[in-house]
RNA sequence: GCGGAAGUGGCGGAGCUGGCAGACGCGCUAGAUUCAGGUUCUAGUUCCUUCACGGGAGUGGGGGUUCAAAUCCCCCCUUCCGCACCA
């Protein structure tokens, strides 16, 4: 047995970190997002993650803190369908033989968890409260079913959520999605939408980055939806705008081609084929295409006009493809003079330009514009509202559209509501029944879980979910009426499961309810929390509506989930971020074997600041391989010292030599202490520590007397606390020595070193002493020596007098213990 | 286009509220140890120049403030990330 192994037993067999439920002692919990467990076996980027998470829980538990830090898998998901696919191996299978092979990888590094909490999001004894939540949500109204257009993956042959869509593909499986309308499950993320944004401000543990993001996807703008009228039909056309200064300046309308009013105004005319026809186009385009800001504005007239309220006029209504239907009112008031788009297409199509805003300095001639003046000016064209600045003129017109009863000022969100039906077989069951006499019910609580059918004909079809092929599934009785019924056979987003597993952990084991109201309380929210910048929208926005659901519900007293956010640096190979597709990734298991995983531990964290990307090179672990070296030659024949260790020292009662180590220790703790405070920053840290130790080499013992005797004593007092400093990052090697200078129980029991305050200035200090700025000469003097004294020491020195050749100086500036600028 | 972060030796990276640029580590050079390789130890290692002492330049580029700028201000360049027809 390796030194790394009998210490992972140990802790595993002690329960060492285990955490304590409703303990009187303050909690910390600490938590990195858990892992798909996809199999591929533990490489760097992975490794990163969790050591970053598991040195923060070494360190807290030394402190004295409650620690919780717990493990799971976010279990359910495509990827063990398409391999099971592929191996034809049931997904529970391949599932559970993966995680069987990561939780192994993750001892071997010697991550500290509390397995005894370990979750698995696709166990009947965790989705069944998955499922419960659900219905929770469908009593408060917050699930509803929708028929609906939906972002389609042709290759994950499902539809997905907005936020799944980046660059208008599907974000697992890089496949430009299309649309397909289907009947779907929603969450009703948007009546949370004000507070989501709102209670960012109140998360100042939370990157700027990742609170910029939320915002922007939440998309709140403050606007006035102002009614148009038909002239010919006389139907209302209400549109949108954020910008009512310029309604003066309308001079089209355009209309999103799928809006329901489009059909009725073409019915029967000229149009009607043509409109059928662009829609359907547009219907079979990728997201991508619809909306890139540099691909061709195209549309056409429709054949009917639009009344502008304000001033009666009759304008033209187009379709166009740059206006979606999901936004606002699926048709906007279009102001080419004050918008670029409108402008562009106005230009494309030959449509009137008409300025109302007009730059302060100078006036603006339509005819010559070659793009939209976007900026505030002064209203002109704009009856009675002309000569105004249009920052005024904005609430003014607002206000007297309203008061005429045109319209009303209105706040939209770019935030839709979250699809979470998925068409395929690995996932947690939606939790209802449809009964044709009674039509939607929900599966009663006691029923749960609606068990995952244990098929093996998982294949998707495109059109439905595998388990619609299901007859014993499919075919139940109706919980309210008791006559026949289907269950749903649409599974929930994997998303739904990691909205609440950090919940689960205060309360693991707990058969009767999601979690204990006691326990969530005693643990959250997460004191830290720890991730990639990757679910900055999707995971953590979620998990953010669904806490702010269950305090809503009276489930839970707090209403956010994570207090401190941090987003470590991926590591990168070859420029790209490490993963078993790109065939890029550095196994931890050969550099364990090689180094330790000790060693593997250090260079990861002290390669780069941990919120830095990491581009993989293996360059430097010889370094922390020697540095291990050379703690240990130097532990080793001084064990006695380091076994006599006293737990204290007085530094005012040391001779010379035996002070300077003294403080050099305390220096060395303080930062070490602030660097993983204040900022995780290890690396700092551990060159810290490198750094001491070369002190330490390089240091003259006394040979003898009281000078001696403080040397050994401080010098015992040293190792244990380097020791004590080294073990969040290198826990095995910390371990094994406490344990042959005659430690009891383990290291994570002691407390993390303090440094002494009195005692973290050096006696001397060496001062810069520049003539014009530039060093000259250093000197060598005691600390705190008034600025008049340093000053005539610093006029005396030989190197100064020459540089100064004679002439006088006009000023000497002096900083403290730091230097002397002779000015000439 | 908008927003954000960043740019420092051959490399990864240090530089706190302006005060010795390059901590720590890798790599490299020389020497010691060793039969040898490895290990370990010692010294050196920003660049130019000089046998050397020394001198000069230097933190993406250009200006500025200051006794003093990687750090503060202005302009520009580059890279990365996010948002992007949201009316």
């Amino acid at each position: 047995m390796t030194l790394e192994q009998k210490w992972q037993k140990y802790w595993e067999e002690t329960g060492l970190f285990k955490a304590e439920d409703l303990s009187n002692t303050k909690k910390y919990y600490v938590l990195m997002m858990f892992p798909y467990p996809s199999g591929s076996k533990l490489h760097m980027g992975h490794c990163k993650n969790y050591v970053i998470g598991d040195v923060i829980a070494r360190y807290k538990k030394m402190q004295g803190f409650n620690v919780m830090h717990p493990m799971g898998w976010d279990a359910f998901g495509l990827p063990a369908e398409n391999a099971a696919i592929k191996f034809n191996v049931h997904p529970a299978e391949w599932t559970k033989n993966n995680i069987a092979v990561m939780t192994q990888q993750l001892k071997n590094i010697g991550i500290c968890y509390d397995w005894s909490r370990e979750v698995t999001t696709c166990e009947p004894d965790y989705y069944r409260w998955t499922q419960w939540l659900f219905l929770k949500f469908l009593e408060k109204g917050l699930a509803y079913k929708k028929k609906k257009e939906a972002n389609w993956c042709p290759k994950c042959m499902t539809v997905t959520a907005n936020e799944e869509v980046i660059d208008g593909a599907c974000w697992r499986c890089k496949t430009p999605v299309t649309k397909k309308e289907l009947e779907q499950w929603f969450f009703k993320i948007t009546d949370y939408a004000d507070r989501l944004l709102e209670d960012l401000k109140g998360l100042s543990g939370w990157p700027e980055k990742v609170k910029v993001m939320q915002e922007n996807w939440i998309g709140k703008s403050f606007g006035v939806e102002i009614k148009f009228k038909v002239k010919e039909t006389g139907d209302e056309l209400p549109v949108y705008t954020t910008r009512i200064d310029t309604i003066f300046g309308v001079t089209y309308l355009v209309i999103a081609p799928e809006h329901p009013l489009v059909k009725k105004l073409v019915k029967g005319t000229e149009f009607e084929a043509k409109v059928n026809e662009f829609a359907g186009k547009l219907k079979m385009a990728t997201e991508m295409d619809r909306t890139s800001e540099t691909s061709k504005k195209e549309g056409f007239f429709i054949g009917k006009h639009a009344v502008n309220p304000v001033n009666g006029e009759a304008v033209p209504i187009f379709v166009a493809n740059y206006v979606l239907l999901e936004y606002g009112t699926g048709a906007v008031m279009a102001v080419p003079a004050h918008d670029q788009r409108d402008f562009l297409f106005a230009k494309e199509y030959g449509l009137p330009v008409k300025v109302v805003i007009e730059p302060k300095e100078s006036g603006l001639d339509a005819k010559e514009m070659e793009e939209a003046f976007v900026a505030q000016g002064a209203q002109v064209n704009s009856g009675q509202f002309d000569g105004l600045p249009s920052a005024k003129g904005l609430p003014a017109i607002a206000d007297w559209i309203a008061e005429k009863g045109w319209g009303t000022k209105t706040v939209k969100f770019k935030l839709r509501d979250w699809l979470i039906s998925r068409q395929r077989y690995w996932g947690a069951p939606i939790p209802v029944i449809y009964c044709d006499k009674c039509g939607i019910v929900p599966v009663p609580e006691k029923d749960l879980p609606v068990k995952l059918p244990h098929t093996v004909n998982f294949k998707p079809t495109g059109a439905a979910s595998p388990l619609a092929a299901i007859k014993e599934f499919v075919e139940t009785t109706c919980p309210k009426c008791g006559g026949e019924a289907r269950r749903e056979t649409d599974t929930m987003n994997t998303f739904i499961c990691s909205s609440w597993y950090f919940l689960r952990y205060a309360d693991a084991k707990n058969a009767n309810e999601a979690f204990s109201k006691e326990k969530a309380n005693y643990w959250l929210p997460v004191d830290q929390y720890v991730g990639g910048i990757e679910h900055a929208i999707l995971h953590l926005l979620y998990s953010r509506f669904f806490t702010k659901v269950l305090f809503d519900l009276g489930y839970i007293a707090f209403n956010e989930p994570f207090t401190n956010l941090f987003t470590q640096g991926m590591v990168l190979k070859d420029g790209a971020v490490m993963s078993k597709s790109k065939g890029n990734v550095v196994l931890a298991d050969p550099l364990i074997e090689k180094y330790g995983a000790d060693t593997v531990r250090g260079l990861i964290l002290f390669a780069a600041p941990p919120e830095k990307e990491l581009e993989w090179s293996d360059q430097g672990i010889e370094g922390i391989h020697r540095f291990l070296g050379r703690v240990q030659r130097f532990i080793d024949p001084r064990m006695e010292l380091l076994k006599s260790a006293p737990a204290a020292i007085d530094g005012a009662k040391l001779e010379k030599e035996p002070k300077n180590l003294y403080v050099a220790l305390n220096k060395t703790v303080k930062k070490v202490r602030d660097d993983i405070e204040n900022s995780f920053h290890f690396n700092t840290a551990i060159a810290a520590l490198m750094e001491f130790v070369n002190y330490l080499y390089s240091l003259k013992e006394p040979e003898a007397g009281k000078a001696k005797q403080d040397f050994d004593r401080v010098m015992g007092l040293v190792m244990k606390d380097i020791l004590l400093c080294l073990a969040p990052f290198m826990p095995h090697n910390a371990e094994e020595y406490w344990e042959k200078a005659g430690g009891k129980e383990s290291i994570f029991l002691q407390s993390f070193p303090v440094h002494d305050a009195a005692f973290i200035a050096d006696e001397s200090a060496v001062i810069v002493l520049q003539v014009n700025g530039k060093v000259k000469s250093k000197i060598t003097v005691p600390a705190g020596l008034s600025d008049g004294q340093v000053k005539e020491l610093a006029l005396k020195d030989g190197k100064v007098t020459e540089a100064l050749g004679g002439k006088m100086p006009k000023n000497i500036i002096v900083v403290k213990n730091k230097l002397v600028n002779i000015v000439v």
